[in-house]
RNA sequence: CGGGAGAUGUCAGAGUGGUCGAAUGUGCCGGAUUUGAAAUCCGGUGAGGGUUAUACCUCCGGGAGUUCGAAUCUCCCUCUCCCGGCCA
């Protein structure tokens, strides 16, 4: 959630900053205007309590002197009546604003490159050379039939369409990058947990993922819950509603756990093959920090997630997403893409980002600093997505037979 | 799923209609004592909103109700613990 008194006192700063996200100014004139309505309905209902509050007291005392109160009873309960009404307007007001508010994206850094989508985001560098191939490199859904590592009809069959079944060696592959991520993770210093994959619909607004996108979940039927569509949200809301102390900052947490989106909005996109599935693995790195220890933080998760690419010899570059294509949670975020030779492109395999404040309020998460709470800043990325990584070192490590040759790093992780 | 007990501040735990935002202990912070530490003593210490700052409002699991007044009474829900069933 934005801070609410800072869009009243920099109105202007505020409005050219979220105009770089694509929020119009109308919306934030609405905003400001609901959160000034529910400030006075608020003071007009507290006055009038607080009138009503003195009363009782008062005719405590009157009963124990044994006066008569039956005047005193009449303006209390014509008090009470006029509070019934000012009631419902501060809730109405309340309620506007907050389903305004809580459809607000996050504020962008201010270093956040202009621009409005990803065709405006800016590659920052390149890390190892793609392998030049002396055949032609083949797409992962041909190299899994030949293989025999992916079903993509069977998981259809099990489920619906966009899922998957892995076997033999691809499932161990699955295996063993998940194992050898959170190993990595871990050396750096991220504390390993393991979550619950169902979290309340409390958890999801924390985060950001609800109440705007319920529609990329999968819910529960007859139950507050839902699939959980990135371990950001049980790793994050871990804390959520808790005050820490300053000394336990910065937590660092990894965890792998698997990820349902229903993907609703990209109907035709990524049909084929394994990188766009309700249902896929991750292992995430998430971050609470103080305000001063984020940006070092982000720098130290961006060089993790590239450090595991690196140890894989997949080749990727390092891109810096622009204001128009920064998530409704984020401050500022960058990629990992990995090469792909099969499709002769960069993909999305790792997505680092900074919300700064803006989960931290929602979710309720505090530090004491000295006698004051304030709100950390949290961080999330992927370190690595798994499925993802598997079709990377299909694509990168294919011979001309359509066989795969295991990544050095993963042998000792297959038993090899 | 069936039976019983319970939900209060960091934690433990009192409070059963007004002077209770809440005793006491504990934890934490500051100070005294000490070469230093432990022990001891003194002081401070819940959260959210609101205000320049006070006032003031809200919160004793959540919701509804009774009452001039609710942590305290009534109803519903949720969760936790214990006993039994089922079960990886």
């Amino acid at each position: 959630m934005i801070d609410l008194k800072y869009l009243q006192k920099n109105f202007d700063e505020a409005s050219a900053k979220f105009i770089k996200k694509g929020v119009d100014a109308e919306t934030l004139e609405n905003l400001q205007e609901l959160f000034s309505t529910l400030k006075e309905k608020n003071a007009t209902l507290e006055e009038a309590k607080a009138e009503q509050n003195k009363m009782s007291k008062l005719f405590g005392e009157y009963m124990r002197e044994k006066k008569d109160v039956t005047e005193l009873k009449a303006q209390v309960d014509a008090k009470k009546e006029a509070i019934v009404g000012l009631q419902e307007v501060a809730r109405e007001a309340q309620e506007a604003l907050e389903k305004v508010a809580l459809a607000m994206p996050n504020l962008p850094d201010d270093a956040v490159p202009e621009g409005k989508d990803e065709d405006d985001n800016v590659e920052l560098r390149k890390v190892l050379e793609p392998r030049t191939f002396d055949f032609e490199p083949k797409e992962h859904w041909a190299l899994a039939e030949m293989n025999g590592w992916i079903e993509f009809d069977r998981g259809v069959k099990l489920a619906k369409s966009r899922f998957a079944v892995l076997r033999g060696q691809a499932a161990r592959m699955e295996r063993a990058l998940i194992n050898f991520f959170l190993d990595v993770n871990r050396e750096k210093g991220f504390e390993e947990v393991y979550v619950p994959f169902i979290n309340n619909a409390t958890m999801l607004q924390g985060t950001g993922q609800l109440p705007k996108f319920e529609d990329d979940l999968f819910k529960i039927e007859g139950e507050d819950l839902y699939l959980i569509p990135t371990a950001e949200v049980p790793l994050t809301n871990l804390y959520n509603d808790e005050i820490l102390t300053q000394k336990e900052l910065p937590i660092l947490l990894t965890g792998y756990t698997p990820c349902f989106r229903k993907e609703a909005g990209s109907a035709g996109r990524d049909t084929r093959g394994m990188i766009r599935q309700h249902q896929f693995d991750k292992v995430e790195m998430v971050a609470i920090a103080t305000p001063e220890q984020s940006e070092a933080i982000f720098k130290m998760m961006v060089e993790n997630a590239s450090d595991i690419l690196t140890r894989l010899e997949l080749p990727h570059r390092v891109v810096e997403l622009c204001g128009g294509d920064l998530g409704f949670s984020a401050a500022s975020t960058i990629d990992l893409e990995v090469w792909l030779p099969g499709q002769n492109k960069y993909r999305e395999i790792s997505s680092i980002s900074n919300t700064r404040e803006f989960q931290a309020r929602r979710a309720k998460i505090r530090y004491k600093d000295g006698k004051k709470n304030v709100l950390v800043n949290t961080l999330n990325g992927s370190a690595l997505a798994v499925g993802r990584t598997l079709v990377a070192i299909m694509e990168n490590y294919q011979n001309e037979d359509g066989t795969i040759t295991i990544p050095e790093v993963l042998k000792p992780y297959m038993g090899m």
